[in-house]
DNA sequence: TAGATTGTTAATCGATTAACAATC
DNA sequence: TAGATTGTTAATCGATTAACAATC
């Protein structure tokens, strides 16, 4: 079993905690404002305010990825805010294919994030034939049964579905079918991935559910 | 301090742990979905298995909410999904108004987690000349700068803010302005609100952000 | 009854915060 | 230097899980 060829045991970088990585596109986000606004270092306390967390948990967190700043002085921004990019993988570039380019698809489709140095459009997919053939976004809607062909030798790194709730789950059964490895879902229902596929779920009206659960007192009248 | 008319001090139901209210909305998308597949009854390991936690979780939630189930038998899909709405307040109704009606607001504007029996829209606001005095999802868009007048007397419950990042802040200013308690932001900036303000934020591009972080390895070639 | 599943407690795990010596 | 602020440790807090008696 064990050859005299076996790698050695990789001593593998601490892997972040899920936390910490749900806050680092909160931290590059508040570095590019700070950049925007001339600032050129910035304290673990002004950093802290910006995102709503404790500035323990921004030095924690930097100190974990490796950054470091200066005592007496801060962090400087725009190196900072590199140094963020290449640890979330951001200098990779990424193709993107959506299914479902209804208002939403199409929404993202043109949303400034979507399309950034780090993500471009891979392909856009849709059943309705009103909605095939016509362009969106620069790039032109291609019926979702074509997908084979159509992403043919340019597999997309990651597959967003916007299409109603009961077509979510065949839609991303065809997408780990032809290997999309990473799953960004806004239909509304619960859907399976095999456990080597990433998906992040997103609902809309979630949001707006847990606005309304803090909000009842109000409405209620107490 | 102590007169004889104070309020008894009230047993206040020790409040929901912030990780059970995220999740609420997350069940009862799931008892909706249980519930079209005909399902009468289910256990609390089918529930955990659709919305991807541990099985105690999901006992615990709903016995701290105060619902039971059946011991061999499991819960009542039905009823426990009404006791979720109600919990979550989602028996009253809220207005909601968006501002920015571009894509994404126009896409928020015809989402159907934002039209049901718990959400109506109480006003479209936009400052695009070509937007203004259109209708979108059945509204009449209004200029923001009219905020006021339109809703007065009908304050909205809930701001959803989908303009571009620089105009954010002023318009969640003018919101809590008007008496906006609750607000939903999903430009990609961040902002502040006073305390007394509830404030969600949505970034459609982290999750993106995060899906890429996970893949690092793929791309990278390892 | 036998099997399934709840409701709850205690144990564990992970995330956050306080505190402060180090040092720019 | 004096003041500011990091980097890190230990303490705390909150969330999750395992386990199991209760009971349908």
């Amino acid at each position: 079993m064990h050859g005299h060829y076996d790698a050695a045991p990789q001593p593998e970088p601490a892997a972040l905690a899920p936390a910490t990585v749900q806050r680092m596109p909160q931290y590059l986000r508040a570095l590019g404002d700070l950049e925007n606004q001339g600032a050129r270092t910035v304290s673990s306390e002004v950093l802290a305010d910006l995102i709503g967390v404790n500035s323990s948990m921004v030095r924690k967190d930097l100190s974990l990825l490796g950054f470091t700043g200066t005592r007496g002085r801060g962090y400087p921004v725009a190196t900072l805010a590199s140094q963020l990019e290449e640890a979330l993988g951001l200098t990779q570039s990424r193709s993107i294919a959506i299914v479902g380019i209804g208002h939403l698809g199409t929404a993202l489709a043109n949303h400034p994030g979507f399309i950034t140095r780090s993500f471009s459009i891979g392909g856009l997919f849709d059943v309705n034939p009103a909605v095939v053939g016509t362009t969106v976004a620069g790039s032109r809607v291609r019926h979702f049964e074509d997908l084979e062909s159509v992403v043919q030798g340019a597999l997309p790194d990651i597959g967003v579905v916007a299409t109603p709730p009961n077509a979510a789950q065949y839609v991303i059964d065809r997408l780990v079918t032809v290997g999309v490895r990473s799953i960004l879902c806004f239909a509304s229902t619960t859907v399976q991935v095999p456990p080597q596929v990433n998906l992040r779920s997103v609902d809309l009206s979630h949001e707006l559910q847990i606005l309304a659960f803090y909000n009842r007192s109000f409405k209620a009248g107490s």
